[in-house]
DNA sequence: TATGAATGAGGCTTCATTCAT
DNA sequence: AATGAATGAAGCCTCATTCAT
């Protein structure tokens, strides 16, 4: 299997690099597991170094394989760059948002299951770095620029608010801040990712920032009541 | 905004001699205008390509020399990138939200006035270029990125919680969200900015943002009335 | 002489796929092999124009490789040059004076003996290019130098010396000049060492260069005899 | 004065380069006297780094002016290498060995002479320096090699040789082989001079060099005896 | 497929020289 | 004469890509 299971936060494509296990083998593997290998290995070298300064042979020794090696699976930097990112947005994509069960009925019980899609979806660390990537090489990769507002930031704003309407619309008026901005829904979880971007996955402005979230949309939903202790 | 503005785009293509023309002048200048006018010209380069892929050569063209003479006044590429952030930061420091004059009273007309400072410290096309450089070459400006993290974020998110203290303390009451989580305030700006970054400056995810910005501000101050519209 | 000699000075131009001709192979060769020959090709060139005038792509033109190909075998120019004064010392050494034969048992017979390795080991193109280069580049290279010291010139004093009082001590005091001051007996050495290095190889301050200081030795050595004519 | 006086040791060139008196004036000079502050300082940056290592920078500023000034005495890098060599060449020669006194009379009292007046000649910094500078740039400057091949070399043995001749001939027979190969009296102090070439000005093969020099020509010359000690 | 030496274009940096001041 | 910013030609070194093995 290609992908890592799509509905938890253990998405995260860095394998042990040097861990226990025995590592990349060294030896002819089916090219598609080489290629994923790749892959992985060019994430991380264009994660901490950027396009530009990562150099094939970064790639190569970490994918366990030789330079010339890697230009048997794809045909330049460039190409790996793009595949890298195609399926880290396939990844992210994977994770489209699916109904909420019948429990997710209160205001509160709704706004924290969209709280944890957004940031199981958005706050991984393979996001992170994809972030970043489209950031620094925001010219090279035009294409992934435009899926990621789509299906990443847009599409995901639609889904909250056609939920919101659907479960809420009868609580919340037709003209609910929410509904006609749904990208505010959005924006902590997006401050939370540029300061992962910024100062490293795992840094977060506020420890409580999930639950600051949540309550954040209560209000904004018109439920009025303290929230519940995280 | 009251920040200087990278001078011109004229990139003197080579002219052997003096060049009487607009663009940066090809002779001798004040070191401290040349510098100046070679951050300008970095700036944008390094913004349009990032630091591995902008060229000393670019750098210089823009800002009306030639290679060689961009190594009169900074030691490296390196140490132009750094100038060129310390300075960046230092513009937006600059910025430091003043007192808002007593007019600003109500709820709503503080909310203004926050949105208002944030979005021109932050919502301008340097800030732009500044994160896109900080996101891109985290790894090489460590300094500028804990000066960021202080100055721009956290400072910022502070100073708007005191003011809300200070200016609605009896209304809002010191449970209130914003108080316990102030940089909730600022995720719609920073939800925009990533927004530039990625997207190019001018670029916003609806056009109304400033208005959402600030009707998110209110209600969550707890002013009930609708705003007007933008 | 038992020394290796530089390869060849074929200078191979530029030929653009394999040369099947007698210069150094383009081609891909064994590690050993190549550093060889690069080396070869670098006490050519350092030779000729000295350290900081040497390109390395003259080295890697006379050693029959590109540019880029040399930094796969050496690390810097530096390092070249390095591992050159390394080689060539080896090279010196290598000549450690033997034991000579029982034949060499009056004084004359002795003194040829000693002048004839003294001049194998130093008066050869090898070691006065080595010079050459000790004395350009003293500050860069004060391990060769000092190997020079102690190897080159101390020890074949102090054998000399030994020699002398092995084979003659019965014959000579133990007072000699020449078992006081073993350095004596190289000082002609020497001066034809300084003179190739200063006028080229081949040049000498007199074409009897090798009968005189045979006869200084003998002289020296207490026979009164007058040599025959060289 | 251009010239330090002709006949004692104290002709070294090195003027104290921060020392206690004021540096070489930062204003306007006669340019005799700027030249020659210029060959001062280009003397000690050339010894010290060499030829292609040098920039005129270092020498300007050693000599107390800026770049620029350099170029008001001297037409190039080259020129002023040039004019160096041939301003120490001359130094060298002032000491074209005088007459010796009527008191010099045996072998031992001329042989003294004659190792202090090569000494003096060939053994200080200033000569020791020139040397270098001609191994490592021996193509750049064949007159200047010339020069020293025929005035400091061969000129001082032939003059060694009719001294000899002169003063002890009815002693020495004509086929001595100092009158043979009258560079063999020059070979100790070649030989010092080539050590300090590699080792430092002040490096010496044996503390005792001149006694034994002293000694090996009295040998040489058929005297007998013990020598004096030093 | 895999290896890694080899290629060669390209970028950073240095520095002799020029020239406006 | 002097200054020092500016020029521009090199040179060192890197690295994407190729290719013989």
């Amino acid at each position: 299997m290609e992908k890592p299971e799509p509905t938890t936060d253990a998405r995260v494509p860095f394998r042990a690099v040097a861990g226990g296990g025995d590592g990349p083998s060294r030896r002819r593997l089916p090219p598609q597991e080489r290629s994923s290998q790749i892959l992985d290995a060019a994430l991380q070298e264009f994660a901490a170094r950027g396009f530009a300064a990562t150099r094939i042979d970064d790639i190569a020794r970490r994918g366990g394989l030789s330079k010339g090696g890697v230009y048997a699976h794809f045909d330049s930097k460039e190409a790996i760059f793009q595949a890298l990112l195609e399926r880290a947005l396939r990844w992210i994509d994977w994770d489209e948002m699916p109904q909420p069960g019948p429990s997710r009925a209160g205001t509160r019980a709704l706004a924290e299951w969209i709280v944890d899609r957004l940031h199981a979806a958005l706050l991984n660390p393979a996001a992170v770095v994809l972030l970043r990537l489209l950031v620094a090489e925001r010219e090279r990769v035009p294409r992934s620029i435009d899926q990621w507002r789509d299906r990443v930031t847009r599409m995901r704003a639609q889904r909250v608010a056609a939920l919101i309407r659907e479960r809420l619309g009868a609580q919340v008026g037709i003209d609910n801040l929410l509904l006609r901005h749904p990208w505010l829904a959005l924006s902590p979880v997006m401050h939370v990712l540029l300061w992962q971007a910024l100062f490293g996955p795992g840094s977060v402005p506020d420890s409580g920032f999930r639950a600051a979230h949540v309550e954040l949309l209560c209000q904004l939903l018109g439920e009025g009541s303290a929230p519940a202790p995280v």
